[in-house]
This record gives C-alpha cells, structure tokens and sequence, in this order.
DNA sequence: TGGTACATGTAACATGTTACATGATTAG
DNA sequence: CTAATCATGTAACATGTTACATGTACCA
C-alpha cells in the first residue's frame, strides 16, 4: 500500500498554472511566453517546464486540450488546478533571489583590467537596453495588474542602465547605442 | 588509474575566493559577510559554502590558516587559488538570473482580493526599505570597486520602492514607513 | 543558569542546467 | 531540397535549500 505524500507543488509549477489559465499552452509556448512576459523576473528552463507539466498533469491540474500539427501537446487548467493557483498565489512571495554575476564582477573591479571591465559593462549593457527596448515595445495597458509588472521591469533596466553610464570615465562605455547583430543572449 | 577529470570550479566557489583574498575567514564569517555585503545579488547558503569550501580545500585554492576558538577553522587563498580567482573573473560574466516572486504576484494581481495585495506589498516595502537603510549606512568610499557595486545596491532598492509607491491606490501601502520588529528575513 | 550568538557540518531533498536525441513543418 | 524553426523530452549532472544534529563561548 504505497504511502500517498501530500506535497505541495513548488512556485515553478503554480506559476504555469497561472499561465495557462487564460490560454492552453504547450510546455514550448508556455517557455516563450513566460520568458517573454516575465522571464526577467521568473527565471524559467525548458527542462524544468516540461518535469512540471507532468508533475501537474499526474496531480489532475492540467488537462491535454488538444494537439496541434507535430507533437504539440496543448494543456489547459482544470478546476482544481484554478483551485490550487488561488490558494497558492495567496501565499506571502518570497524575497527576491537574485545572482547578478556583473555586480559581483565589478566588487571584484580590482582584478580586471580596465579594457576588460569596459567591454564587459558595454555588452551587459547592450543585453540591459535591449530589455528596456523590448519592454517599451508592449502595450502600455495602464490600471492592469499586468502593467504593474511591467512597470517594475522598466524600472529594474532603467536603474541598470544608470548604473553603467555613472561608472567611473576609464571603463564606462560610450553612450553610443552599441548595434546588435543577433537576439538577445541565453 | 582514475582518470582525472579537470573540472571548473564554480561561480559559487570563484566568489569565495574573491572574498577570502584580503581577509581569510571561516565558512560562518564567509556566510555572514557575502551575505551583508552583495547578499541581493548573489544568493547564497551556509550549505553550499561549506560545500565549496571543501572542494577548494581540496583542490588546494584555499588552506587552513589557523584556529580560532570553538570549531572555528579560518581558511586562506594560496597563490593558485589566487591565480584561479583572477582566470575566473576575466570571464564575461552571465546575464542576471533572478527570481522576485513579488513581480509574479503582482502580474496575477487580479487573483488577489486588494487588501491582500496592500499587505503583501506592504511587507515588501518594507524589506526593501530596510535593505536601502543598510545599503546607505555603509561607509561610501566612493572611487573604489565596491562602492561601484554598492551603487547598484542603492538604485535597485530605490527602484523597487518607486514601482511599490507607483502602485494603484486601492493597494499601495501607506508612505509612512513600516516599524519592523525583527531583523529582515531569510 | 539560561539565552543568544557563534560555529560546523551533513542528510535528504528539491530544483535547475546542459547536452543530447529525435523528428515534423514551413519558408524560401 | 535545405535550413530554420517548431516541438518534445530525457539523462546526467550541478547546484541550492531545509531541517537536523551537535556543541561552544559569552553575557547578563
């Protein structure tokens, strides 16, 4: 008689849940969308999508809704997952875990020679301005919750951005807007 | 005869290096002092110190200086860990990885009744004031390294509270500051 | 003499990442 | 026909977290 060990499920799962309530989504659109919309923020992999959809899909909270053209398997929320994301989403958040590996670069400044530390400032700054582009590009749907969030993603990139261009004159980048070839990194 | 895999080390234990450079310490001071000092953007656990500290001990980056009372056993760069630090940090460092469950909520917002939403907020703002009040209690040696990281400190927290004090007014806490009772969390 | 801070460490568990394997569909 | 993109998934590995166990030293 196997031993039935209530679990919760963990922050990652219930923020799919909360994605897919309003759309269905396969775990390869749920991994684009979350990275797009939030992904600053909710740092997401592919990987870890797909062992939580499963996860979610044994617990009864998503459903396979349909499948389009290749293997794409289409999940939806069911009752019980909506019931399990409002209980969840009620939780205090919490604090932020963060790894910002530049700032820990620059404590270190000492260690880097000043041509190294400039080309690192201006490719981090690049990749910064590139959200804050990306960002500035959706809607403005002023008074949603939405919004909000996207608001604090503004705020983060612009606080970035300053951050660089106050860095000391030898390693600053040029305020040149720097081109980019390809996509933003990852 | 094993075969000696020559593995990196990690990000984690590159960072320990760094902080053992000037000052040897042990893994509590380690935890204490990453913590207090970049703490909010590079994440760390007692655990994964003692970890790493191990895997340094025995790759020879770090040696046992001395003793100190109780258990205390207070570690000290040798010169390849030196030179493994400075390889480490020529790297280009990763782009942020983050997580601030705080933004998730706010996206879900509307799954919120608003006084939980004030509340929580609340909370937050708190911790993030707190956060600033530390970051400016520090002495700014301005010119230096890590007053530069420290920078980031101040505009990251100042953000966080502008997005809060931006908020809609059915939940944005009141602008008089929270008393706190304890220490911050963790 | 009792509480708090100091101090180390492990075990068990959970989460996250990278590389790999496989193949379908679409646009040119 | 070919490259790019879409799409799923696993295996192996790495990292991170929580809870627990143990004890010391200091201070009031």
């Amino acid at each position: 008689m196997a031993r039935e060990k209530r679990v919760e499920i963990n922050a990652t799962a219930a923020s799919l849940l909360g994605f897919l309530q309003n759309e269905p989504m396969s775990g390869w659109d749920l991994t684009a969308r979350v990275r797009e919309i939030i992904g600053d923020f909710w740092n997401v992999t592919k990987s870890q999508i797909y062992k939580e959809l499963k996860v979610l899909a044994e617990r009864g909270y998503v459903v396979e809704k349909e499948s389009g053209p290749r293997d794409k398997h289409v999940f939806g929320v069911t009752p019980s997952g909506r019931a399990a994301f409002r209980a969840w989403i009620k939780n205090r958040p919490d604090i932020p875990n963060m790894r910002l590996p530049i700032v820990l670069t620059v404590f270190f400044g000492d260690a880097l020679p000043p041509e190294d530390m400039r080309s690192i400032l201006e490719q981090h700054r690049a990749h910064h301005e590139e959200r804050l582009r990306v960002y500035r590009s959706f809607p403005a749907q002023e008074g949603t919750w939405p919004y909000e969030a996207l608001r604090m993603g503004i705020l983060f990139q612009e606080a970035v951005l300053k951050w660089i261009d106050g860095m000391p004159e030898g390693v600053r980048p040029q305020m040149k807007t720097i081109v980019q070839k390809g996509r933003s990194r990852r």
